[in-house]
RNA sequence: GCGGAUGGCCGGAUGGCCGCGGCCCUUCGGGGUCGAGGAAAGUCCGGACUCCACAAGGCGACGGUGCCGGGUAACGCCCGGCCGGGGCAACCCGAGGGAAAGCGCCACAGAAAACAGACCACCGCCGGCGUGCCGGCGGCCAGGGUGAAACGGUGGGGUAAGAGCCCACCGCGGGACGGGCAACCGGACCGGCACGGCAAGCCCCACCGGGAGCAAUGCCGAAUAGGGAUCUCGCGCCCCGGCAACGGGGACAGGGCGCCUUGCCCCAGAGAUCCGGGUAGGCAGCUGAAGGCGCGCGGCGACGCGCGUUCCAGAUGAAUGGUCAUCUCCGGCAGGUCCGCCUGCCGACGACAGAAUCCGGCUUACAGGCCGUCCGCGCAU
RNA sequence: CGGGGCGUAGCGCAGCCUGGUAGCGCGUCUGUUUUGGGUACAGAAGGUCGUGAGUUCGAAUCUCGCCGCCCCGA
């Protein structure tokens, strides 16, 4: 992770990250299938660019899915507490303003993965989807 | 010491940094406080609560429950007892009412499968002859390889031979009487023995059950479309009806489809204000609980009573986490050892599992560990 | 939150209600026919009846508990 000095203070992230919230509604969801996709070894990320007219609170918006394939509900809650806190590390300051991501969990991995290695994949799922 | 039975409990700990949800305070920088389970799980029962339906009672249908007594708000749960089965025992298991109300089934094998006999075989007497068979009469007992199950068992008397034919004991059925609230237990005496099993097949008997579920239900309520009322403006031509308001039909202007022509379609409303239904969404329901903990009393126990304590999650794409360190735990390797274990390194990252209206149970899952009680065997005293 | 259905041979299904023998089609294998293949004919193999208990002399079948899958309603 290459950190200007200037950003000094976003080392830590704010406790309500800025432009981050959370996508909550079905049609966002299948919209951002339809976009671009990223698999990884820890998660699949989707990303798709909003269109001007669609309203949003902030800039950047966020969403989780961990189906029954990853496992029964602790394996799921654990899965998703995971992504959101690399989304919580990342996404304000790789994400780009404008976009909706969703975050997928996978069976096994996104849990046992290392955190440091599962938030390098994120940082290296970003950089290819916006085509580095 | 070994093996076993059973009851209860815990189910990682502490700290640093960065975070999440509710509530409270705030000088808006922040601060304080609380924040998963014994099963939160499966959704198998029982309730609370809300709405709908409903005079009361009886009968019927359907579903459920089923030894007896007690506990409970209630239960299909729990406790105590009884009976049956298993085990040397501690203890465990049991949908455990009714088969002399009825219907149905009991394959194969077997002489016979439900009620009592027929059959084979056997015994006695008579007759015949090719001397161990045939025929007739009588007896019906023991026997008939089977089968899950078959006209009680043993001994004695009796008899031509036998048979509950008779007797004793055991078994079976009934049962005065006694004990127990009851299930049930004991049982004088009587009966020569008659009554197979399956009701988790139909059924009979007794008892219980109105339906739906917090996405219940109540309140607030956008945007867009649509409904109604009032007011204002507009409503040209032809035909029909009507006093009229107006209604129905047709074509033109105008508009739409189409590159154009032909052709097809629309052809009267528009605006403002108000009203009601109602979607997204929001709020209430929402956590104060037949609750937990402690003490005392009653009860064998489940549990009950009294006092104290004010403690204990309320999310809604859904909080209770991420990471690091030490300890603990698990596995492997190496070394040491007084064989109990200790030290170091590496690895895994800690069993089952995440509240969703609440409560009482049931069922199922569960690494490892702690405490208690009891039984059998062995050793020592 | 509530309701319903299905697990049987490699695949698709019967059999279950009314308990004793697990059967059908396709597929597989082996022969015959053909120069060979296909087709046709003949024969054979192949099933813990999802799982664990219970009732029964006996369970795919009856009862209960689990597991998996599918479909509805609010």
């Amino acid at each position: 992770m290459t950190t200007p000095p200037a950003a000094s203070e976003i080392r830590k992230p704010p406790a309500v990250p800025f432009g981050l919230s959370v996508l909550q509604n079905r049609p966002d969801f299948l919209k951002a299938n339809r976009a671009k996709r990223q698999a990884m070894p820890g998660f699949v990320l989707q990303a798709r660019r909003r269109d001007p007219s669609e309203l949003s609170q902030t800039p950047v918006r966020v969403g989780y899915t961990c189906s029954k394939k990853v496992g029964n509900a602790v394996a799921r809650n654990r899965a998703k507490r995971r992504l959101r806190e690399i989304a919580r590390l990342v996404l304000p300051i790789e994400g780009q303003p404008g976009w909706d991501y969703v975050l997928i969990g996978r069976a096994g991995e996104t849990a046992r993965r290392p955190f440091d290695v599962l938030k390098a994949d994120l940082h290296t799922a970003l950089s290819r989807i916006h085509g580095a």
